[in-house]
DNA sequence: CTTTGGATCGTCT
DNA sequence: GACGATCCAAAGG
């Protein structure tokens, strides 16, 4: 069943951990395409340091301004796109970072999205810009809805968030990095990096 | 297994 | 003009 825009709406460090275990499901391709979330990072916005909405709204960040449940996506190191579900309430910047995931279906159209030869399965979605090439996420998908939108949809299909969660300092950064605002399922071998 | 460095360009100062 | 919420191959142990 679908995630209502409510349960998006709060804060990233609430939301990022009861994300995990949820669905994303693409119907944009000819197969259907869904992946399962398995490592978050909550970005708290203006007042978070690490955050791209720290300096208030851009051109860029925008989107991270406007209602919780859409997705924003940037571009980095001159080649990669990343993308996040942006919840909380509007003004506030919050989102929350998709790390990695579990292919669930469409595996076939995965591989082929990924430009590199994939040897082994734990590596196709293993990593925030791994995840949105073999997803077929990109710029045109920045502000999407993902709660009541047509290409992209968040579900819950059941699956409960790991009663203890793995936790850690966020990755890559050089502000804010004291925070342990990153959340993974323990053990699952879609990280990307071991627990 | 771990470490290191190159690729590559949109965004903001 | 500098730099990044990264990835990958190559080299070393």
């Amino acid at each position: 069943m679908p995630i209502a825009r409510e349960m998006l709406a709060r804060p990233a460090v609430q939301l990022a951990p009861r994300l995990l275990g949820a669905v994303l499901v693409s119907t944009v391709g000819d197969a259907e395409v869904a992946i399962r979330l398995t490592e978050v990072e909550a970005y708290e916005g203006l007042d978070d340091p690490a955050s791209h909405a720290f300096r208030g709204p851009t051109r860029r960040t925008g989107v991270m301004f406007g209602p919780a449940g859409h997705l924003y996506c940037y571009f980095t190191y001159g080649m990669h796109w990343c993308a996040n579900a942006v919840c909380g309430d509007e003004g506030e910047g919050l989102a929350v970072l998709l790390r990695a995931v579990a292919p669930l279906t469409g595996l076939e159209e995965m591989r082929a999205a990924r430009k590199l030869k994939v040897r082994r399965e734990h590596d196709l979605c293993s990593g925030p810009a791994k995840l949105c090439q073999a997803f077929g996420v990109t710029g045109v998908h920045d502000g999407a809805d993902i709660v009541d939108g047509q290409d992209i949809l968040i579900v819950d299909d059941g699956t409960a968030p790991p009663r203890r969660p793995g936790n850690s300092v966020r990755i890559g950064l050089t502000a804010g990095a004291e925070h342990p605002w990153r959340w993974f399922v323990p053990g699952d071998p879609n990280l990307s990096r071991p627990g």
